[in-house]
DNA sequence: GCTGTTATTGAACGATCGTCCAATACTATT
DNA sequence: AATAGTATTGGACGATCGTTCAATAACAGC
């Protein structure tokens, strides 16, 4: 009792480097999606994830890798959220582009704070070799599920679903940076009712 | 001739504080373009400028103020340009989308390079309260001249047009962002096709 | 030509940046 | 218990950041 009450320390902060790799990517999240640019900063995120300035160097190569890493990691997350989503909506399993169109704009799938991350991360890939090769395994990622996708909404499309997919998630991206840089007093309904209409007449057509 | 051989001097470096401002918004859309967030730095922009650093406080209250300044300038150029070539189009001039559409892509217009610069203005526009009163301003300018657009290319339409535009600039947007992320190497015509095809769609339901 | 105004300069300030590295603390192996 | 290996610390380095300010230079009105 006596020795326990003073003090609960943890009897060792060392984790495994997998570990510690997620937390400093966890840490990059939280900072880029809190503050944007300005939270890309080596002190800040090491601090977030209550580690000392020098770990990041040890684990990753440079910030700029951390930072890819990182990219990685909230593509995927999205992509796992997308696909937990279509699998769990037993409504539309004929027709699962539905069920992306439907939860496009919810919390935690395209809201504004995921925007001030993705900014970040699109204006290192215009530059940056690393994130750039980065970039390219995502957008293959996500356009090749979301062709599959299309694929099983429109079993009798002849239309190049490459190109659909192409042409959806530029339209969703696009609303969504709308309904960030825009819409905050706002709700989501309108740019939803686009999607929607988007579509009903993409479904009419095939 | 002896006198003027020797050197050729300006007479006078200083310039009347609009030509002054307009100089430096002018250095840092070049810096933006060319750099992107690396270079919105102070200093870059008043050495792009052929100017000391101290200027740029005199001319602005503070950088933010410039930067600002830098993105009304951008979206007044680009709107400047699409209502050029929408007057200079004889061919559409009853349907002046199909203009805006046919030269979306073009080089000054919607060209890689200045995503690196919108993108910064984006990432500003967040959390800066500066930036988002000069982001609304633009966006209803923009809007706005889409609407007129729209309602000379569909007169017999009962569509709401506001939501058209949204609908037409996010898709602009979302492809464009594509094109500078993904496509460098290859032409524009993957992009400049999808939005032919969702024009052919909008005029034939109109 | 003199004077008040102001555009312009560039050094200086304190803050923060990414990275490095010697010292330390912890763990696993023997 | 001693040792080797490594995760972790935090101070230090040089660079750069935005802004300030006294000094200077160029102009306008007289």
């Amino acid at each position: 009792m006596l020795l326990c009450g003073t003090a609960l320390k943890k009897k060792s902060d060392r984790l495994s480097p997998p570990e510690r790799r997620g937390q400093l990517i966890e840490a990059t999240l939280v900072c880029l999606m809190r503050e944007g640019m300005s939270g890309l900063s080596s002190r800040k995120i090491c601090a977030q994830a209550q580690v000392s300035v020098g770990l990041l160097n040890h684990h990753f190569a440079s910030q700029e890798d951390l930072v890819a890493a990182a990219y990685e990691e909230i593509s995927m997350r999205y992509h796992h959220t997308l696909r937990a989503r279509v699998e769990a909506d037993t409504q539309n399993q004929d027709s699962p582009i539905k069920t992306l169109v439907a939860c496009a704009f919810e919390e935690g799938i395209m809201c504004p704070d995921q925007l001030r991350a993705w900014v970040v991360f699109w204006s290192k890939t215009i530059d940056s070799a690393v994130m750039r090769a980065a970039h390219d395994r995502i957008n293959e990622r996500l356009q090749s599920y979301l062709i599959d996708v299309l694929k099983q909404s429109l079993p009798n499309s002849k239309a190049n679903l490459r190109v659909l997919a192409i042409e959806y998630s530029a339209l969703a991206d696009g609303l969504w940076l709308d309904w960030s840089l825009n819409g905050t007093q706002q709700t989501s309904e309108l740019w939803q009712t686009i999607l929607n209409q988007w579509l009903e007449r993409t479904l009419s057509l095939g």
